[in-house]
DNA sequence: CGATATTATTTTAAGTATAAAATAAATTCC
DNA sequence: GGAATTTATTTTATACTTAAAATAATATCG
């Protein structure tokens, strides 16, 4: 109903959007912006402090929450994209003495991969700074207001993925 | 097995997550979380039943709701990339004959891009199937839901862009 | 008017991303 | 044990994406 304008002009993919179209598909495309904004942000800020990239820190906050490393496949499930891209992103970080894969002893098909030292150090001085940029791009909102929204998008998560558009769908033999 | 089996372990970025972390970041990734989600089944879907990408849809969806056509600047702002990403995505679907290219008149510089015949039904033809993909996929949540969660991304939105990280921040000459 | 700045777009170089095929090691199941 | 399958990863080809530099046209201002 009563929809709350925006203060800027605001041009974007949704804005532009008709009032009258479904509720989903505007909630989709306001999730996307709100999204793509924070990650642009996060993306510069990244480049400007720090001349790395939002692909790089992903992978090295991965690896410092598993400090037993990580496989490439888990790697790949955990910042959602494809295994060959993994690949590549590994190897650049590993040129750039951040990281370093250890062939597995039980699987000579995968090698765990985790943080150097030198990596365990550059990513402890971003994580702070990254940190105080989310804090700050949320400062809008209210604990309560984080919280609604943490507790809706969990419920969208689960929706998601149970009621899932791609391949193993419908079909089961 | 039951039919009702949860939905897989999930075991993804935010996930991983340990359950005392900050707020506003747990927030951010699970924002990311879901976006990722549908994005990906939404890619994914695309290129099963259109043999298309979502950067190409998303374009013509542009077009499709600016009868009169856009210019590269306005598509860059309102698909959020840069205007060099346009250049080329507007050259593929040239190519494809989805899409026309007409010289403005009064600014040498600039073109207005626009659907053409083709363009329109190719899209007529996939933005009703798009729209049930994005609903099955909301089908987890009720309408009170959807609103709420549309609402606190818009003040998510409005307090990204006001607490902006980037470039013309806090220095004004 | 003419210098300077701004704006619109393209080009360039490098990085990120995917899907699909290839490789190779482990597992399963006669 | 050995064939067939599955799993982990890399390779390949192509597309997407960005930032920054280049180009070119328009606008501004003294």
């Amino acid at each position: 109903m009563s929809e709350l304008r925006q203060p800027a002009p605001a041009n974007d993919r949704e804005t532009a959007t008709h009032r009258d179209d479904k509720l989903e598909l505007r909630l989709w495309l306001r999730l996307l912006t709100c999204s793509n904004l924070i990650e642009q942000n996060v993306r510069g800020a990244l480049r400007l402090q720090f001349d790395t990239t939002l692909p790089r820190f992903d992978l090295l906050a991965q690896l410092d929450r598993a400090p037993d490393g990580l496989t490439m496949s888990e790697l790949s499930a955990r910042m959602m994209v494809s295994n060959g891209n993994i690949t590549g992103l590994a190897d650049r970080l590993v040129e750039e003495g951040l990281v370093k894969r250890t062939p597995s002893q039980r699987d000579r098909r995968s090698s765990h991969i985790s943080l150097t030292p030198a990596g365990k150090k550059a990513f402890d001085a971003m994580t702070p700074v990254h940190e105080s940029w989310v804090d700050r791009m949320m400062a809008g909102l209210s604990r309560q207001d984080m919280q609604q929204l943490f507790q809706l998008l969990g419920k969208l998560k689960q929706s998601v993925h149970q009621n899932a558009v791609d391949a193993d769908q419908g079909e089961k033999k």
